[in-house]
DNA sequence: AACTACGTTACAAACGTTTTCATGCAGAAT
DNA sequence: ATTCTGCATGAAAACGTTTGTAACGTAGTT
């Protein structure tokens, strides 16, 4: 059929107009009459013509494409394939989509410390959400002007110049461990990498607990574990042979919760008859586990929506009202509809 | 600091040279001379400057960007955070970030039909990546010169006029049923949508398993149930309670497979001592459930390596020599470590 | 009759690159 | 001295939109 490319210089000679009217109909403004845009955009709808994307964002200076950066330490064993990540990216998709927003997904190669950036200063995104401010809460806080244009997920810690979304990881903390204590157990493990900022509020919340019921707890119950299930199974597995006593566990993701319960399993113990174990985050797979997994539910779906809607409020200038907002936090108890 | 916008010209102001000797050295082009590239890089990286990538984009005609879809059919209770698209998505994703190319995750909108090509057209993306034919394989025929862009996972049909990357189904399903039959059960289910394309071929190979091993199988122990597990439970529960005898099961995913465990265990069975289930796919679930999932393994990761290849390859004008490529397919037995 | 106002359209200048082509200038060859 | 070869750079035209401003005709006002 049409030889030449269809361009929009193409479609304003069919329709024997100008370029620029073309343009104002194809965006059904006020300014061109009824009459030709009916007829400019029947044409367009019979060539089958659409708006190029690259001229377009290059002359608005905008892309309608958000990026969503998966932050993967290379050494801490954690692969893209991490239920928790994956589901967020599922849950930002859907809710960029629903906006009308492209999302391009990206995971930093190793060395590229500003690979946050990237995306933002080539244009390539508007906006940016990044999951888990992990190790690198100090290199956001460079972030300067650029921050207008970030939402992290994570842990809310002093006064960020960045916008924060996340679960109110100390009451989870708490949630889990009173949940725990209020059971009647009295030896809990504390199990994550408490080095991160999430983590180390969830620690926070599961002391409190403690001393809200009157109970001791000291660092020896602390066992510093990567997110991560690949390592995470054999070191647990040594940790429960050869550590303290408990009688419960609460682990810092569901993740590590699970492959606590298989490690314990492997080590003869019962779960949860003889050991309780608490997880966070409520991913998929802890419904599906066998029983399920009693967790504490971080609401992914609700999280990535909240992440967006964020952000396109900051970007379109209206300053985002509160700099912090928190998910809400529920106890999933195990079903036990499985055992 | 730079009041003015940090573009290639302001550039060319700082280091007193033309515009289009900025762009050279930058692309590392062998016409500027070795030393004026070594200065113009050095005020590059002290300035911070990063190529506008809508400028490029446009001027280049390629924007180094890939489109994935992940065809959700509206109906079908399937979310985005089905575990195997989103592991699928993980794997492509970093596979197109080890080539240096950007993703666009999109999840088509409902009426949107065309919702594939919108991205292309648009130019947004340089080619596309389909997650399974599904109920689409129609409407892919129809792509025409489009097809040049696309790669598909799916099952071999016939002979498409896009690349298919997939695992061999008809291998999946005999491998499923020959384990099965082979440890001496002779009643199987057969769970899943056999309206899809990929489906219907592990049915096929589901059946050769059966002659070869000279037992009968007949449709009334067809399961027809769709992916997606939030009713899976149910229906499977009623067919469990009412349906045909039975001592196994041959689940067309792993999230029915475990889907049907639960089902199963609510009835009572007692799995894998009275029913024997296999899986499909090897998603990270299936290892992590106690007893860990015997299932075929699909090489999720292997195979969003491959579609990444396929496509660059073809985008560079390198006709791929196949238009078919299978992964590697293997059973992956429950390793009971947990039980 | 001239002037204003308005509704509609055309013109043209951006947006920030890449790339073809022309130009300058060195040194080598005549 | 002059022409030639080759290297390094500059000038300018794209790529396909959007949008401020000007121009046009028609109708309403004085």
């Amino acid at each position: 059929m049409s030889k030449s490319k269809l361009t929009m210089a193409e479609l304003a000679r069919l329709a024997s107009v100008d370029i620029s009217t073309v343009s104002r109909a194809l965006n059904d403004s006020p300014l061109v009459k009824e009459e030709t845009k009916k007829h400019i955009l029947s044409i367009a709808a019979e060539t089958g013509y659409a708006v190029n994307a690259r001229a377009r964002s290059l002359r608005r200076q905008s892309s309608e494409t958000i990026g969503l950066v998966i932050p993967i330490r290379p050494g801490s064993g954690q692969t893209m394939s991490d239920p928790f990540y994956l589901e967020m990216v599922g849950a930002v998709s859907q809710a960029a989509s629903e906006r009308g927003y492209d999302l391009i997904v990206s995971v930093p190669r190793e060395k590229e410390f500003i690979a946050e950036q990237r995306l933002l200063q080539t244009g390539r995104a508007d906006g940016l959400i990044l999951i888990g401010q992990a190790d690198r809460s100090d290199r956001l806080e460079t972030l300067g002007a650029l921050a207008q244009k970030v939402v992290v997920w994570g842990g809310r810690s002093g006064e960020a110049p960045y916008t924060i979304v996340g679960s109110d990881n100390i009451e989870g903390g708490r949630l889990a461990a009173d949940h725990l204590l209020s059971g009647g157990r009295r030896k809990l493990l504390f199990i994550g990498p408490a080095r991160l900022p999430e983590v180390k509020l969830r620690l926070e919340g599961f002391r409190k607990a403690h001393i809200a019921h009157a109970v001791d707890w000291s660092e020896d119950r602390l066992v510093e574990i990567e997110f991560g299930a690949e390592t995470a199974f054999d070191e647990l597995l040594e940790v429960f042979r050869s550590g303290p006593e408990f009688d419960a566990v609460f682990a810092a993701s569901d993740v590590l919760a699970l492959a606590a319960i298989m490690a314990l399993r492997s080590c003869g113990k019962n779960v949860p008859e003889d050991i309780h174990v608490v997880g966070y985050d409520n991913i998929g797979q802890a419904a599906m586990s066998t029983p399920s997994l009693t967790t504490i539910d971080q609401s992914i779906a609700e999280g990535g929506k909240i992440m967006v809607e964020k952000l396109l409020e900051k970007l379109s200038g209206h300053e985002a009202a509160s700099a912090l907002t928190s998910t809400r936090l529920i106890v999933r108890e195990s079903t036990g509809r499985a055992d």
